[in-house]
DNA sequence: TTGAAAGCGCTAACAA
DNA sequence: TTGTTAGCGCTTTCAA
């Protein structure tokens, strides 16, 4: 397994090992003709340049850190598959970890990243305050933060325009002819979360509609969690027509809650998600949601972080990304439908 | 950013750096008092080991290369996950590529990863012609190969006894009392498909059953191809009372199309899946189906790639794990059901 | 246009 | 127990 290295090239082409290193770097302090020679024993030999090596003298890695809660997660997955087509095309290459939603993991895996010389690091923060947590971090890494909207903090963050699309999705349901519309299971602490729901809370406002709320004691964004919890709320006698869920995981556990208890969607109740995750376009699912552009989240994210990492003055961007509704069958006309408003 | 150095610490502590050095292996060959002061430094001084410049000394980056075809697949990124946590728990991290299922891509990537030295790969192969092409690599770079079968090729590799999951998949169906039943949708050339295409026909041959499939010119395992293929086949009179499809995302195309045209499942025909991806599990889908056990899958493709790397005599290995039966509610009980058989 | 030599941050063999 | 030194494979001045 031992490989060929630059000297080997070297003493068989009869030359210097930094003329080879100049063939293989196209300098132009080379004669043409050399450069083709070496080139073609390069082949020949079967050489392949030790990255690892290259990197020690021009301190760079051509590594990006990519940390997600979890791969396995829908949403997170499918910006990371653009992810790494994006940073291949421009010559970069992923290291993939999950914190699992563990905040000293989190912390862990930063440190392991500066150790591994990462030029920069991209990250789905596992939770509200994962910001003050790696802040001791964030100066010595170029980073930037996905799908979390940081407000005003000094860091780079792409992010989908949550207010907005929580305002979208109740002008939608309202133009549907829904008049009482619950909003559904808002993650505690999570600034996305809290702008969806203050996105929700406007729009009623500005539509003259009560804001109703479902979301005691919510610890996680999961299928399990939103069916236990709407389990309950199902139960009660509905004093709404619609539902709007805070993200598709949330809506997919309704969905469970609405099909045990024999509740049809939409036939007697509407239901709306958020993320636009790949399961809701399944057979069967059909759910109506606000789509977060994940494919632009991903490019963009790169994008800035290539942009900080190879342009030492640039600073942070903020880049709030503009939702889209996504209609499919889970929502149906409301009481109020075609009544004159 | 400049980060500091062993030999900044080593100033520091008004030592060598090779002594630094000692402090930080845990070598022996140092009193306990330096040994704790220099620690001590350390932390103080913030000093991150360098593990690119350690990897060139030792021969030995501590990183795994993970090509997958598309990290969007739940089958793939659920054992991505479990890959990334059981080689973190041994000290290796992971560099995440997808082929997107190109063979060309997929030669590259070798080529990218043995640039990079990492210590070996796993592979999902992008198709079964990818032993043969990466055949000049696989001994420049320890490799397993994760989901398909390679029978008798003499390189590791990891997979589900798929022939025996089919011939399950026959037997549940049969014991439910169905005697027509259906293969749907194997994609063509795969090692994979093969074996559970001849799983299901030794069950069928054993049972005394007719062999039926459904899959002409299919190209590739996806909902899509699924929904278009079982489009044409539930548009004609139905021959059978269950379908065993080849695939999860195949079973899902042909519940779509079921819906469609109103074809009740389990109600007029029972669905039969194979993998047990995420999705089979939600509301509404709920595909009884043949898992492959992922979890387990990851950890012996960790286990044994591991072996090879650090064990040089370790030759390559097959491990062929077994499959299991979950049962959901896309199966119903068939014609012949109750009945002595 | 080419070669010689230094050095990236670290480990390890050898000396002291 | 500690220090000195060579060297991992490469890029890049500086000389020739």
């Amino acid at each position: 397994m031992k490989s060929v290295t630059i000297k080997d090239v070297a003493h068989a082409a009869g030359v210097s090992y930094s003329t080879v290193s100049r063939a293989l770097s196209g300098s132009p302090e080379i004669s043409a003709e050399t450069r083709e020679r070496i080139l073609k024993l390069c082949k020949e030999m079967n050489y392949t340049a030790n990255t690892v090596a290259r990197a020690m003298v021009m301190k760079s890695t051509k590594l990006l850190g990519l940390i997600l809660t979890d791969v396995n997660n829908p949403f997170m997955s499918e910006i990371a598959y653009h992810i790494d087509r994006q940073a291949r095309a421009r010559g970069y290459n992923i290291i993939l970890c999950n914190s699992s939603r563990n905040a000293e993991q989190e912390r862990e895996l930063f440190e392991l990243m500066i150790g591994r010389q990462v030029d920069g690091v991209m990250l789905f923060p596992s939770g509200p305050e994962s910001y003050e947590t790696l802040r001791p971090y964030l100066n010595r890494l170029p980073t930037v933060f996905i799908g979390e909207n940081l407000r005003e903090a000094p860091e780079s963050y792409v992010s989908v325009d949550n207010y907005r699309g929580a305002y979208m999705g109740v002008e939608y349901l309202y133009d549907l002819g829904h008049r009482d519309i619950l909003y559904f299971g808002r993650r505690r602490g999570s600034t996305t979360h809290q702008l969806r729901a203050e996105g929700y809370a406007a729009a009623c406002r500005d539509l003259h509609l009560t804001a109703q709320y479902c979301n005691n004691a919510f610890p996680a964004t999961s299928i399990k969690y939103g069916y236990q919890l709407a389990k309950q709320l199902l139960s009660q006698k509905p004093t709404y027509t619609a539902i709007f869920a805070a993200t598709d995981t949330n809506a997919l556990g309704v969905m469970q809650a609405a099909e045990e208890l024999g509740i049809g969607i939409p036939g007697q109740l509407s239901l709306l998600g958020f993320d636009n995750i790949r399961y809701s376009a399944l057979p069967r699912i059909e759910l109506t949601t606000i789509e977060q552009p994940k494919k632009m989240m991903a490019s963009v994210a790169v994008d800035s972080l290539l942009d900080r990492i190879q342009n030492e003055m640039a600073g942070y961007s903020h880049r709030i990304l503009t939702p889209t509704l996504v209609e499919r069958s889970s929502c149906a006309p409301g009481p109020a439908a075609g009544r004159a408003e």
